[in-house]
DNA sequence: TAGATTGTTAATCGATTAACAATC
DNA sequence: TAGATTGTTAATCGATTAACAATC
């Protein structure tokens, strides 16, 4: 009972994403079981700490087998939550709005994206990328008329403060932020955010110590 | 000496880039003294760990006043290279090549875009938002005859190997990776992922958990 | 000088690795 | 059954926090 109480902690979570994706490409290889060595070579994580993280939620392997690489996958979709549906609506419909849009990961991962959001008049009634460019005053309506979970902000970020705000107002549940700033929100709110700057400046760093 | 000689780890680097923007804003609201406490308040991290932080590379605060908001802006942008400019090319003349030229962070950090490639010959001697778009098979001439230093990748992610491996041929010094694989390069070349569906999966982790 | 706050050492905490009994 | 490999506990390592002497 304890155990189950105890929360994974982040940097396991962020993990997961590259064991799903060997995973799958394991599945397309047709291999049907693959060790915590095998998996380790793979990954680059040891071959302790990928079963340490996996026992996080669950024994999915079998001594003297290993895991089977169909379960394992499905176990962490599950945990991932990559069969759950999310709708979500993007804020910005300039060229990072168009590639979130077009992005084909995200139906694979088990988003839907509704609309997008755009404060210039002149996109506004357009459709770009196949999807209708409504006014920021009317995002609260929409939100809360198709239950909108996940907004998406890829607007500068002078404006991104405030349409956090708006989408918690409207009740949105998580927020995936591509603005450079460390938005504000109340703790019940996901926030997840892509800090494009940040990885360049770290790039940057290393190429310069390499000098 | 042999102080000079440990390698800063990469989490700490990894956190540079956050110190770098609050200190520009600092420097825009005419702060011309800030403490590690209350630096704190503005990053997150506790003051001790920024002190640390910033002890590894040189003692640029002063007891009983704090950090002087110009001097360690300074420093950082020069540890982090800012000052640097390095030549790149964006693989990928799609949506995300799109962003990347255009992200305006990126000459403010150093990066100086020099041209396009794709291998689509449809798009081949076009002109997109300002750069013109070459063909891959010009690609390793034109890094060689422009000193390019970095390579970046927006394609999908079955051609990204090869595109790295070319780079790398061709005597690229860094990658910034947008492909979601784990690029095989020599040790010597600087290799940086932004990794937008791992970012996602995390996303729709938090939000199953919470549901 | 007195007060403030750094730089740095020591203590703690958490994450990774090692080891091995359990067991398929 | 014997061999392989997990699940899990214990040991180690590294990162964060606490504490305080140094000093501006």
């Amino acid at each position: 009972m304890a155990k189950e109480i105890k929360k994974v902690s982040d940097i396991v979570i962020r993990r997961l994403p590259k064991y799903h994706r060997y995973l799958s490409d394991l599945l397309d290889r047709n291999v049907d079981r693959i060790s915590s060595q095998e998996l380790s070579g793979l990954t680059g994580f040891t071959a302790s700490q990928i079963r340490q993280d996996l026992n996080n939620f669950g024994g999915f392997g079998q001594q003297g087998y290993g895991y089977n690489v169909q379960a394992l996958h499905t176990e962490i979709a599950k945990i991932l939550g990559i069969d759950k549906t999310y709708r979500a609506v993007v804020v910005g419909a300039g060229r990072l709005g168009s590639v979130i849009s077009t992005y084909s990961g995200f139906k694979a991962s088990g988003f839907e994206i509704l609309a997008m959001f755009d404060k210039n008049p002149e996109k506004v009634g357009k459709v770009i990328d196949g999807l209708k460019v409504y006014s920021l005053d009317d995002m609260a309506d929409f939100i809360k008329k198709n239950k909108v979970e996940v907004g998406i902000i890829t607007v500068p970020k002078d404006g991104s403060q405030k349409i956090a705000d708006d989408f918690v107002a409207a009740g949105i549940k998580g927020i995936w932020n591509f603005a450079p700033v460390d938005l504000v929100v109340p703790e019940d709110v996901v926030l997840e955010s892509v800090r494009l700057n940040d990885s360049l400046l770290t790039l940057s760093y290393y190429l310069t110590e390499k000098k």
